[in-house]
DNA sequence: AATATTTAATGTATAAAATACAATAAGCTA
DNA sequence: TAGCTTATTGTATTTTATACATTAAATATT
């Protein structure tokens, strides 16, 4: 009876979108192995310990990473396939990282938003953090690639109920062009300058400001910023 | 090192609807307890099985309850406080319930949806199987109240993306006004009938039949019913 | 200095979708 | 036959989405 009942590790792993000209990217992290040849790319993740729930775990991961307290985040599935520990190698590196036998291993991923100017710190466990374009992610151990491929759907319903997030990806001064190209990737469409302008403009959370590009050669573009507390009223429909 | 990682139990919890009049109903068991004059309520659900995946195991609990093998299901977030566990009497529920010592245990919460005139099973482990009105839930064991809570929500989003799901809830004949009163339910707002009609007008995978309430002490309502290999048309976006 | 190049900014006309609103139809009951 | 109840339906208005092309402003080039 006992060993029918799934015991199990559960981890986090986090999906963290980035965007930069026209292309949305993917935080990933090498994995140190025992075959330091092999450049090993994955999810940041954890196992999450005993005082923590998911939200902290993924939040923790993520601190060390960005050196961010509460970064935004949103656990969106969990990924539970007995085989998804099937991979020698992948169980192999679990007891490595770990110091611990890993029969089986259950994952709650999250998404998550930075700007991908933000410095990354270094974090022991890992040999280099960097930002993937979306469209050129590697092959990564256990689900990873199945988890980022989720995410992209999520993202979408994220943005359509919070449109908040889109100001994570963007630096505080954007210019309308940049929020346009950061739907288009978000989308994977292209939208009309003019119609999308309008749309901007009924955006009462979005300020124009009185600042323009410098050393552009070609007409300097208006910067626009995130009005949080106009947000917030939107929001709660006033 | 090993302790502070953690290891615990998986179970999955399901939030199933139901539809009648105009009110949406949640599918509640009655635990068996040592204190059997307690009517002790809660959602239907099951600790994971080695073999299993977190869809096979909600699967199984629905297959247990309805006797149906492929539920409509969705899963929609995992509910991993290390508090859910801390009530006592829970504890030692499911001790008895699982004979066996469980310190920490971590759920995956399901969507899923039921015909409530559809007839249920007893299932061994539970006294009874009752649909029980939105509003009118009582205090149930672990975090289920606030399970239930956050699937109204994502209910939701289910039925923007989905909408063939409203038609587990109905009869496979329904009337106009009964399909306006399940809307209505799930959005918790009025639908004016004219604006409605011509909406569901447009849906073309909603077939008009040439039958009518008999019956009745007005005027006989028309029954619509739902075609599948039209929606998959539909969706398909041909 | 003039011209070329590049991207930014913007208005109007049309179509589609959402909303507001009330009178008649059809079945049963009394 | 009158009365009660719920079903059915159209039109006018507003809002939202879409299609589409010219002028503006900055630097680079000649």
């Amino acid at each position: 009876m006992y060993s029918t009942f799934m015991k199990t590790y559960v981890s986090v792993d986090c999906v963290v979108f980035g965007f930069n000209k026209n292309q949305l990217y993917v935080l990933l992290v090498e994995r140190n192995t025992l075959h330091p040849e092999k450049k090993e790319l994955k999810l940041p993740g954890s196992l999450i310990y005993q005082s923590e729930d998911a939200d902290e775990a993924a939040s923790r991961v993520l601190y060390e990473l960005t050196g961010i307290r509460k970064m935004t985040l949103k656990q969106f599935k969990s990924f539970t396939s007995p085989r998804r520990t099937a991979d020698k190698d992948d169980l192999k590196w679990l007891e490595y990282a770990y110091h611990n036998k890993i029969d089986r291993l259950i994952t709650i991923a999250y998404l998550s938003l930075g700007k991908i100017t933000h410095r990354l710190n270094l974090v022991a466990k890992y040999k280099t953090a960097e930002w993937c374009p979306i469209d050129q992610l590697p092959k990564m151990p256990f689900d990873h690639n199945q988890i980022v491929e989720e995410s992209l759907t999520e993202i979408r319903n994220w943005v359509e109920n919070d449109p908040i997030i889109l100001f994570e990806l963007l630096p505080t001064k954007f210019t309308a062009t940049e929020l346009r190209l950061l739907y288009q990737a978000i989308y994977n469409r292209k939208y009309d300058p003019r119609n999308f302008h309008k749309k901007l403009m009924q955006m009462d959370y979005i300020l124009p400001l009185d600042e323009y590009q410098v050393n552009v050669s070609h007409r300097a573009a208006r910067y626009y910023k995130f009005d949080r507390v106009a947000y917030n009223k939107h929001k709660a429909g006033i």
